[in-house]
DNA sequence: AGATTACAGTAGTCTGCACTATCGTTCTCG
DNA sequence: CGAGAACGATAGTGCAGACTACTGTAATCT
């Protein structure tokens, strides 16, 4: 029933600077492959091809696609956690951590956030169909809660104890929940781009702002 | 650049019993398979021989694997825009449309459908993989964006009388956002059965209860 | 400079999956 | 009951795509 175990380890480490460069033209390759036609369509052969490469070059560091859909999935995932992580120390956009003093202060840090994950989002190769896709492929669906998960307990430590009054566990599932949330209404922007961001961004950090005033 | 056009129409309709079966039975064998291993894994001749069929059995009636993942999704959106828009017409559980007189009225209300949207999800074969799988395919993306634009217009059709101090754009942005947190809500609570899915549900509801009250 | 290793191209192999030509069987309907 | 249609099984075809044995070339090291 279950699938059959596939291998994820990276063969080898590029050494060489023009390997490197094969390393990352690959992953570049795929990522732009994989929004235009998902990962389903996404084809080894294709990678190399657009990438003009040959597959004996790809698979000299990738040793299966899904490989290269995980480091893909890895670095985006990186990248926009710490930027929101960076954001609840205190050294993120907006500047300031969860603590503003009105709600316009803790709105516009809201917002200041939401929007540099779509836009971290939209400047990676791929962009949200990296999120799409690792979601669609059992085997790397992990990857995705263990990194939310991360970020939802890093929030919940940061702001328990301003929330005396409030149970533990109702914090915990809200942490959660806005993370999910919070990435669910960015993948959204990134990905219907006719839709007017800047109110989107907007309403979203209004709905957890009024939520936050809900705790106690 | 763009994947080559897939026909998706229905080849031939079942007519007889035994047919119906055997179209029903691809369908929900599917839907597991799709749970198990996601839609780049599935294959017809896997549905088959799960389902106890041959090939051509499967051939008569869907063209190709993506017809199967459409009515799959057709169906399952179907019946969460059934059950979420007649709790909107006043028909669904909890009764009565979105103007409880307290938080606590519409709340529950909010709390009964979402729990509705999760059942349905779960008692559906393949359950939220054809959300996600429909998301990871470029094809069939369009189905779910129209479903969902679908249900948050005429929520904001509904409601748009009530809040004549609120901007029309902001209103309807903020139905759809909701539109689309609710579902990615019931996703994840279908998706990781070990969370606490009351818990959940509730504070989904108390975010949209009050964001709502920040109408006028 | 010569030895050794990293790298990538040529030219494939082979598996597995989508899909079908054909034929027997069961149903339907006059 | 008999004709014709609906259905589904047998037994495949063809091809695309993952992956590799081998070879030549560029880089690195001593």
């Amino acid at each position: 029933m279950q699938p059959e175990p596939i291998r994820l380890d990276t063969k080898l480490q590029p050494t060489q600077a023009r390997a490197q460069d094969t390393y990352e033209i690959v992953l570049a390759t795929a990522g732009e492959m994989l929004r235009d036609m998902g990962f389903e369509q996404l084809t080894t052969n294709g990678i190399c091809q657009r990438a003009g490469l040959t597959p004996p070059a790809l698979y000299r560091y990738f040793p299966n696609k899904y490989a290269i859909l995980r480091e893909l999935g890895d670095r985006l995932m990186d990248a926009q956690d710490k930027a929101v992580l960076a954001w609840l120390d205190g050294d993120g956009p907006g500047q300031g951590g969860l603590d503003g003093p009105t709600r316009e202060a803790r709105l516009a840090k809201s917002v200041a956030i939401q929007r540099e994950v779509v836009a971290i989002t939209r400047a990676f190769p791929g962009g949200a169909a990296i999120g799409r896709a690792l979601r669609a492929v059992p085997m790397l669906q992990s990857l995705r809660f263990t990194s939310r998960d991360m970020v939802a307990e890093r929030f919940y430590e940061a702001i328990r104890a301003r929330y005396p009054g409030t149970a533990e566990t109702r914090l915990r599932v809200a942490m959660r929940l806005m993370v999910e949330l919070s990435y669910a209404a960015s993948e959204m922007v990134v990905e219907e781009p006719d839709r007017d961001a800047e109110t989107l961004n907007h309403e979203v950090c209004l709905l957890f702002a009024l939520y936050f005033e809900s705790f106690r």
